[in-house]
DNA sequence: TCTGGGGTCCTTGACCCG
DNA sequence: TCTGCGGGTCAAGGACCC
């Protein structure tokens, strides 16, 4: 007979907003949102509890959020400190079990299975792990353990906050077949009303449906998907995340932009922060992906198959603005671009500049440091935000645009969280 | 309500080729 | 030469997740 496995799903409660409110206790009690300024554009990143009292929650609109609590207080994120601080839970998970899948900065699958006969059942594995995290970074978190990933997760959601909750094989069904469909993995916005038009409310109604039927209604794999789910079959397999398969950034403006030098310089910052985070992780991208949002939130996307993989900057760009140029927008007002790259793989030996016509010339990475350097100097110099501005990321080594000239600075506002 | 940023995966349709 | 078909690939969009 197999030995049943326990897998631990661990998420931090209310993380980012949580860690504000330790490190100031004038706010804790308070609604504390965490996420863009109201006024601007932005959503929630997260929220404390005091807060989701008023309805607020991840992802609302800043605006929305601020009109159902206008006192609550609003903070920007402080990534690098929160970042700091998941490393130190994630410690404390190698202190318990060397079998650790961080998912995101707040939430991380463990396999506990082998640690029966060494610390006690898995409440107890559980009860320890919340206490050493709370003890190292005074933090709460929630825990569930299940038979596997699928149980665990929803264990640990239907304890929140501060919850520890237990789910052995034997009662699996019944605890999934009383969960709204919408816990489910890849139940979201528009599978959920297809759902409920069929009267599905919960796991147990789901299961009443056959297999075929499902699929008419759903399509095959997200049928085949709910199917195994709503039977609490899932992965109980715990180890290294997936190899990336895209690398991309992209920036909402505070104002639509149509200027299209503006366009062109904000990607052109793009693709060197995307050439940058290839460059680190020693990627390159094959496909080019530029993404363009409009206003009315009218979402394009186009692609480019390079010659060659590439984490060329230059390389990035031109196939960028080719793909914008080809797409006939000029004119239209841009509240988003991005930049990706995709069908990663190692970087060529020689780089070079594939929609330029220049010849074959090798990584120019100084001119990708300076260019870098000087992203950076306008941030300092005029703070983050200051390129989607309007002030032009211009080419450092273009001394008809220096930085050292007196920027003009349009009145558009930085783009929110 | 008016919607960030960075991802993954799936579906669909166009196109090419044998 | 034309047509149909199936498979592979690519591009675009969408759904979903954190």
């Amino acid at each position: 007979m197999t030995p049943t496995r326990w897998i631990m799903h661990l998420d931090m409660d209310a993380f980012y907003a949580a860690v504000e409110q330790r490190d100031n206790p004038a706010l804790r009690g308070l609604p504390v949102v965490v996420g863009a300024q109201p006024g601007g554009r932005g959503v929630v990143a997260t929220c404390s509890y005091e807060a989701r009292r008023f309805g607020i929650h991840s992802a609302m609109p800043i605006n929305e959020a601020h009109r159902r609590c206008p006192d609550a207080v609003y903070l920007r994120p402080r990534m690098a400190h929160y970042l700091e601080v998941a490393r130190r839970i994630r410690a404390v998970m190698a202190t318990c079990t060397p079998v650790v899948e961080p998912i995101s900065i707040d939430e991380a699958f463990l396999d506990v299975s082998g640690l029966g006969h060494l610390v006690g059942p898995p409440e107890t594995i559980g009860r320890q792990i919340k206490a050493a995290i709370r003890d190292a970074v005074g933090l709460t978190a929630s825990v569930g353990i299940g038979p596997n990933r699928l149980v665990a997760k929803i264990a640990s959601d239907f304890g929140k906050p501060d919850g520890l909750v237990v789910v052995p094989p034997e009662q699996v069904l019944d605890f999934l077949g009383g969960q709204p469909v919408g816990v489910l993995r890849g139940v979201g916005r528009r599978t959920l009303p297809i759902l409920e038009r069929l009267g599905l409310r919960t796991v147990a109604d789901l299961r009443r449906l056959s297999l075929t039927q499902l699929q008419a209604q759903v399509g095959p794999r997200a049928a085949t998907s709910l199917y195994q789910q709503a039977r609490g079959i899932a992965s109980d397999r715990v180890g290294e995340r997936a190899a990336r398969q895209s690398l991309s950034k992209e920036t909402t403006f505070g104002v639509d932009v149509t200027d299209p030098g503006v366009l062109r310089d904000t990607l052109r910052a793009l693709a060197a922060e995307v050439a940058a985070a290839a460059r680190q992780e020693h990627i390159a991208g094959r496909t080019v992906t530029l993404k363009i949002r409009f206003c009315g939130f009218e979402t394009h996307t186009r692609q480019r198959r390079l010659p060659r993989h590439s984490d060329d900057a230059r390389t990035l760009f031109a196939a960028a603005w080719s793909l914008y140029e080809a797409g006939h927008w000029q004119g239209k007002p841009v509240r988003l671009i991005g930049l990706g790259i995709a069908d990663l793989g190692n970087p060529a030996p020689v780089q070079s500049d594939l929609f330029d016509g220049a010849a074959e010339r090798p990584v120019d990475n100084d001119r990708e440091r300076r260019l870098t350097v000087a992203v950076d100097r306008i941030h300092a110099r005029f703070g983050v935000g200051a390129l989607h501005r309007g002030l032009s990321a211009t080419d450092p080594v273009d001394p008809g645009r220096g930085l050292d000239e007196t920027p003009k600075i349009p009145e558009i506002s930085p783009p929110e969280y």
